[in-house]
DNA sequence: TTAATTGTTCAAGTTAACTTGAGGTCAAGC
DNA sequence: GCTTGACCTCAAGTTAACTTGAACAATTAA
C-alpha cells in the first residue's frame, strides 16, 4: 500500500474538510485519529468514507450528534466492512424516506391553502399537532392564521 | 371588531412563539409592531398570519434572512389579501419541491450505494460536483470515499 | 542544514436564532 | 390608589458547528 495511514492535510484534500473540522470532528468523537510518536495525526483509509458519510448525513440535515448515533453502530475494532456501511446507509436512507414524506405533507397542506383560499379560514391548519417534532425549536406551533380584517 | 390590535402576549398565545422571539423577529425585520403612546407594541391581526408562515418557513429550513426576503414581496402599506398570500405561498411551495427533489436525488444515490456495493468504488461520489450548493458550509466536498482496506 | 510546509494545542471569535436577567414602566382589577 | 401581571429595554448568555490566531514542534525538499 502505497499510504498505510494518512495525515490530517491528506484525509483534508480527499474529504474536503478543512483540518480545523476535522480536528473538530475527533473532538467530538465522529472519528479517531492515532498519533505518531510525536503526536500528529494519522488517519486510516476508511476514515475518508466515515468522514464522507458525516458530509452527506449533514447535508441531509442531521446534527452531529445523530451522525455520531448512526456512526456508533459502526464496529470500533475492525474496519468497517462494505455489509456493515450497507447497514448504516439503510438506517439513513430511512431518515431521508421520513423526511422526504413529511416536505410532500407539508406540499400538501400547502397545496391546500393556495387552492382553497382556507389561508383565511380558521380551519386551515399549516402545522398540524400530529406533526412529527420540528428540527428547531419547541412549544405548540399550530395555527397558520386566524380570521383577518381582510 | 373585538381586538383591533393584539399585544405582544396575544400574539404570543396565538402563534406559539415565545415574546421574546416576536420581539426578536421585529428587531430583524420580520414583522412591524405599532407602538403605543406608552410604547407597548400592537400587532395588526394579519401578523398572525405573517409569523405563522414565519414558523412554517423556518420549521421548512429556511433562514430567517431568506424568509424576510420572501415577506419582501408582500405590500407594506396595506394589509395583505389572500392573493398576496396565494403568490408567497406558490414561491414557497417552489422551495418545497426543489428540496423535495434534492432529496429524492439524495435517496437515489444512496439506494446506488447500497444495492450495487459502490460504497467501495471509487467511481462512487455521494456528492457530486453537480449538486446545488448545500446548507451549510463551504468548499468542495464529493468523495463518498476511496478504495478501502477491506 | 536550513527553510518551507505541515502539523500541534489552546483560547477566543463567529453566526444564527434566540433566551435570560436586571431594572424599570404600564394597565387592569379590587 | 395600589398591587399584580404584562410589558419595556439592553446587555449578556446559549448552542451548534466551526474558524482564526498565537506560539510552537515536526517533516520534507532543496
Amino acid at each position: 500500500m502505497a499510504h498505510p495511514v494518512l495525515t490530517i492535510g491528506q484525509i483534508s484534500t480527499r474529504t474536503g474538510l478543512a483540518p480545523s473540522a476535522i480536528r473538530f470532528y475527533e473532538e467530538v468523537g465522529l472519528v479517531r485519529a492515532i498519533r505518531t510518536e510525536a503526536g500528529q495525526r494519522r488517519f486510516r483509509r476508511s476514515d475518508i468514507r466515515r468522514l464522507s458519510f458525516v458530509i452527506a448525513a449533514q447535508g441531509f440535515g442531521l446534527t452531529l450528534g445523530e451522525i455520531r448515533e448512526m456512526l456508533s453502530k459502526l464496529p470500533d475494532e475492525r474496519t468497517p466492512t462494505k455489509s456493515d456501511w450497507t447497514r448504516i446507509s439503510r438506517r439513513f436512507r430511512a431518515r431521508v424516506d421520513d423526511e422526504i414524506t413529511r416536505l410532500q405533507s407539508l406540499r400538501d397542506r400547502l397545496d391546500g391553502c393556495i387552492g382553497c383560499g382556507c389561508l383565511s379560514l380558521k380551519s386551515c391548519r399549516l402545522y398540524n399537532p400530529d406533526d412529527t417534532a420540528a428540527t428547531r425549536g419547541s412549544g405548540p406551533r399550530y395555527v397558520m392564521g386566524d380570521n383577518p380584517e381582510t
